[in-house]
DNA sequence: GTCCTCTTTATAACACTGTTATACCTAAGA
DNA sequence: TCTTAGGTATAACAGTGTTATAAAGAGGAC
């Protein structure tokens, strides 16, 4: 992971300065320096774990220097969240797309579980925001998207829309649900598993990944295309 | 839901008294009032609305007794996660088990549906818990159980193991898998599909449903014995 | 019934938390 | 250079969970 290419998308959230007017050189400087500290404690911490004083003292500034940056804890933790779903994007991006479209789904998913494995404390923040709170909420005012709503916009879901469109055009997959039926269903069952492993459910990673395995290849293969459920069950029987 | 029933289950976490020495008729109704307060409170404002100060000022208290009853905060809150899952087991149980052992388990899956539909605050209890913290702890010392390793050995979790038992038996579902790994894949799904839409995934309850009625169906199809799917498919063609 | 002991109280303090009001000061525009 | 809008620092505010300490209560022993 390269920090320039988080450093791009950062700065894209910068806020454009009103009347023209701010200490350029050192606000950059700041944010940086505040958003350091906050991965760090994430990491070591978790995210309950951060804590407006001690960011603070950690990146030399004051509290009020939190505030005009971010606006407040929820601001600091957005960006982190942000900051996530960027690297959940990269690891994504990062799987190979070329060969076998089915295979490309797979390891999306396996990429998946692995980004949780690789980075609990990025995971637990995403599943956090996307905690219980306003269902009812998202559905009187389908407007203003929910944080878990903005999933399915962000770049980490765009790898799954494209890998299982390539499976349809291929043939692989049925083609009477459509994309995005397809992918709710894995994007579900992946998260769901993933959530409970990385909850302590599963007693061994063993058992953690055949239970992966078994569960998300009956789904996928409950999406095969009756040509390629054909075919799949031929070459099993010879 | 009889209050008796709740009574019943909660007087079993009651702690013995060590020398029999205790002001027992005033211990247990604050012991109630307390309970009955933090219930309220979680209703009304959530798991993070909790506070020890409010719930003693409501039950008539000081914060003292709230750690002598229940050893603080965490205590309320495990007392609170307990009845989560007393609630859920009574309404899996209160599905009938009577005729199509399918149709069973389809209505325990729709069943812990409706109960985050119907207990929003509760079903976010019951996850927080669940959230990701110790997956290596629990598998560096698998003795200790982590919470979510404790909901297998919960009441809600037998109803589960018994519709699927009752599946395999009637011939409907595998039985090279065992009904352990069918529960697992179906507690994943269920429980992730419930909570995107409890975190407002879904834009309206009609996506909701359909996207749990396709992947849920999906994941059972999946499961079924060949004899049971070849009768499926008689069926459907007929 | 009286005494002793141990537990539960109540009061208050402790160490935090996020947030905000109020001055101060700096840096940019005219 | 002067003015002014902005960020900064200090400190206060309103909370939080937890804990030390002293007063009060109840139960068993004698």
């Amino acid at each position: 992971m390269s920090d320039t290419e988080l450093q791009e998308s950062t700065e894209k959230l910068e806020k454009k300065p009103k009347g023209g007017r701010q200490k350029r050189r050192p606000a950059e400087e700041q944010r940086r320096a505040l958003l350091d500290a906050a991965t760090q404690m994430l990491l070591t911490s978790g995210p309950d774990g951060i804590s407006l004083r001690k960011l603070a003292k950690e990146a030399g500034l004051t509290t009020m220097a939190i505030y005009t940056q971010y606006g407040g804890k929820d601001g600091v933790l957005h960006a982190l969240y942000e900051e996530a779903f960027l690297r959940l994007a990269l690891k994504q991006e990062a799987v190979s797309n070329e060969g076998d479209p089915l295979n490309w789904l797979r390891q999306l998913g396996r990429a998946y579980r692995a980004f949780a494995i690789e980075n609990p404390a990025y995971f637990a923040l995403m599943i956090r925001i996307t905690e219980p709170q306003a269902a009812d909420n998202a559905r009187t005012d389908p407007q203003q998207p929910t944080p878990a709503r903005e999933i399915a916009a962000q770049r980490s879901f765009q790898s799954l829309l494209a890998a299982i469109t390539a499976c349809q055009e291929t043939d692989i997959l049925r083609t009477d649900v459509s994309t995005q039926e397809i992918a709710d269903a894995l994007w579900a069952v992946v998260n769901g598993l993933t959530s409970l492993e990385m909850a302590g459910y599963y007693a061994t990673v063993e058992d953690a990944e055949s239970r992966f395995a078994l569960t998300a290849g009956i789904l996928i293969e409950g999406f095969y295309s009756k040509n390629f459920r054909a075919l799949a069950e031929h070459n099993l029987e010879s």
